[in-house]
DNA sequence: GTGATTGTTGCACGAACGTATAACAACGCC
DNA sequence: GGCGTTGTTATACGTTCGTGCAACAATCAC
């Protein structure tokens, strides 16, 4: 038997269980056994704190996307303090560690399919995704960027880094990162 | 009873049925007996004729594919004779139906979801995705892209093609088809 | 120390899963 | 018309699923 735990940092273990089941065996495995044992703990513990699988999973989403958030601020944060370069961090950051991580895209397919049925999952999407491009329209609006210009900037781009991070992780054969960088540097000068 | 069908009928109808399981129901709800119910037969039925639910669903990505495949070509064709135009038709038929579809996007993801642990589905992704570059290339070519940029204009095109479809379909409120031609035409212009 | 609170376990339950198998029925062949 | 071939169904089996529940145990208040 596991030891008594305070209620969040037993949440916290289940999070952290449950980001790496879906990493390693996507979101057919994430079953309520399979995350228990991968904690430690017993089965019933999931329905105790979270009340239902969904809910656990939607907790993780929330916390991995949290992390990658701050994975690419970080980023930003170690670049100069040219706004160009710390534009320019926050996009190639995507195709470095530990973005650009093969478990990390599983997850995220898993979330993914999993959203499929839940509005608060779709919710978490939307929500994660507009802070995305947001923080990115700030970086272009520093660099320089006029106005009018950053919101499709900013679509572009992000569609732009989505689309090579995820076949930089689906087949990584196709290309490499620094030729994904230079796409997107490329994709930057016509802005 | 459903009537005795040729094999090559039953196993189509069985793989339509498996599609819009796929994209009614997410990866979760691919089982035999939902598959078999969509289908009007019994759930033996899919052991018999495919030998077990993941050849079934291999052969419906391989079908899937090529009706995707098939729509682009339908677009390139209808386009004038211009290279440009065929080039613009090709990348843009992403963002029209039948491509632009979230059930497409919700098969996609399920597939996605299944690859995780199979090696056939992954070699279908990447043959697929190789079609799809190559088919770019050409187009690149014929619209007068010197050679040594054909590659990386195809990778670039393609990622920021599958990005703005991905988000144009999981979140349609973000920005408009038209802006995501406007994207498109924007990096073209630049290569 | 003693009692109350509550994190934790182990099990039971019904449902759904994939598949194997035997019986049935439709079609082609002679 | 009878017969073999084979598409089709229905059932059964073992496994896994999510969850509810009673018992246990660790911690805290006093």
């Amino acid at each position: 038997m596991s030891k008594r735990a305070a209620p969040e940092a037993r949440r916290a273990e289940l999070i952290a269980a449950t980001a790496r089941v879906l990493a390693a065996r996507g979101a057919a495995g994430a079953s309520v056994r399979v995350i228990a044992a991968e904690a430690g703990v017993s089965p019933g513990l999931v329905t105790h704190h979270f009340g239902g699988v969904e809910r656990l999973v939607e907790a993780t989403y929330d916390h991995v996307a949290a992390q990658v958030s701050e994975a690419l601020e970080v980023a930003v944060a170690a670049a100069s303090e040219s706004p160009r370069a710390r534009l320019a961090a926050y996009l190639d950051a995507s195709f470095a560690p530990p973005i650009a991580d093969p478990a990390l895209l599983a997850t995220w397919i898993a979330f993914w399919s999993l959203a499929q049925g839940g509005a608060a999952m779709q919710a978490s999407h939307a929500r994660h995704y507009a802070g995305y491009r947001a923080r990115l329209e700030v970086l272009l609006a520093e660099a320089g960027v006029a106005a009018d210009q950053r919101r499709m900037a900013a679509v572009g781009l992000t569609a732009l880094v989505d689309g090579l991070w995820l076949e930089l992780c689906l087949s990584p054969g196709a290309f490499s990162a620094a030729e994904a960088r230079a796409a997107v540097a490329g994709y930057l000068a016509a802005v």
